[in-house]
DNA sequence: ACCTGAACACCGTTCAAGT
DNA sequence: ACCTGAACACCGTTCAAGT
């Protein structure tokens, strides 16, 4: 929000969008210890302390990380229509979020102060659809979200091995369609 | 496992048993970042560096606080009988386990290395009950598995406030009920 | 056998100062 | 407006040295 305009790069700094790309690969490829405000000062050829204008400090940092991945889960593709469709859509891509950068998951865990608008968004919305299925729609929202929360976390000792992280989104993917058909099935 | 015969503390240093316990109590308190070799060795009275003698470095610090906490979990009481009683009993000790320390469920997540046998066994448990009930044994593990870590993840954000966390059990407790009967519905 | 001091290579963050 | 140097208060870990 420090700039909301976007990538012009002022002066001789790096922009927005550089920090946060890098920001991320830091997170994949070291976890969380390895996105170090340093570290990614010494990537970028800054100073630690020009981010601060740019992002805030290093909750701010995983914030603004968190409302990137997780933007494109609110995104509800046009063809989707009806309350199944979108619940499993939404949650769908929210694991696939998660799975992009599981790090990030679990560094926003450990940081409360950095969690963001977008996940609060995407409960609710999933609050309300599964209203209409449901006359227990905060025990499935548990349910459901819990249950994502634990496969995302389990993602991060996949430690980004692609065949891996294949086998596991397969895997949630079935153990979603089996706690939605006993959704359905009342 | 450097000193398995416990509590004789030598000379003049801290025992094992105090370490842990002091540790835990640092986590509980200040999180995975309140819990350091040197604040933990402020609260004894010693220096960082005796700690590498009794627990080993960090990640073994977080291995044996695990295996301390997660014991309890697979202690299976004598009046407990038959498959749909054991799994019901072994899934609410691993939740009160974790929900009686959450923040170190997250800095086990956070660090692969200090991942305890004790966890494995306990889902090498969960799976043997589960064949005895459904075809799809592996499925339902992970479901169940995973909903309790995400569960326990939650709990991390009720800061150690005990009205919460009472909350947040009961909710954990009704969730488990509805997954076990959708799973004993076959 | 156990503990420590000193050292090494790191951290996040603030703030006055530079351009 | 943006970036930096220096400083402060921290980290985990190693290793030779002490008792």
């Amino acid at each position: 929000m420090t700039r909301p305009r976007g990538r012009p790069a002022p002066g001789s700094g790096v922009s927005r969008d550089e920090i946060l790309d890098a920001a991320l690969a830091l997170l994949d490829e070291g976890g969380g210890q390895g996105l170090t405000m340093r570290a990614l000062a010494r990537r970028l050829g800054v100073t630690a302390m020009s981010f601060y204008r740019h992002v805030g400090d290093h909750a701010g940092l995983l914030r603004a990380l968190s409302d990137r991945v997780y933007a494109a889960v609110l995104e509800q593709p046009a063809g989707e229509q009806g309350a199944p469709e979108a619940i499993s859509g939404l949650l769908t891509r929210y694991h696939h979020a998660v799975a992009s950068h599981p790090q990030l998951t679990l560094a926003i865990f450990a940081t409360p102060e950095a969690f963001s608008g977008v996940t609060r968004h995407i409960t609710e919305r999933l609050t309300d659809l599964l209203a209409g299925m449901t006359d227990q729609p905060v025990l499935w929202r548990d349910i459901l979200v819990d249950h994502a929360h634990g496969a995302g976390l389990a993602l991060v000792s996949a430690h980004g091995e692609a065949a891996q992280a294949q086998a596991m989104t397969a895997q949630y993917r079935q153990a979603l369609d089996c706690l939605l058909a006993r959704l359905a099935a009342g």
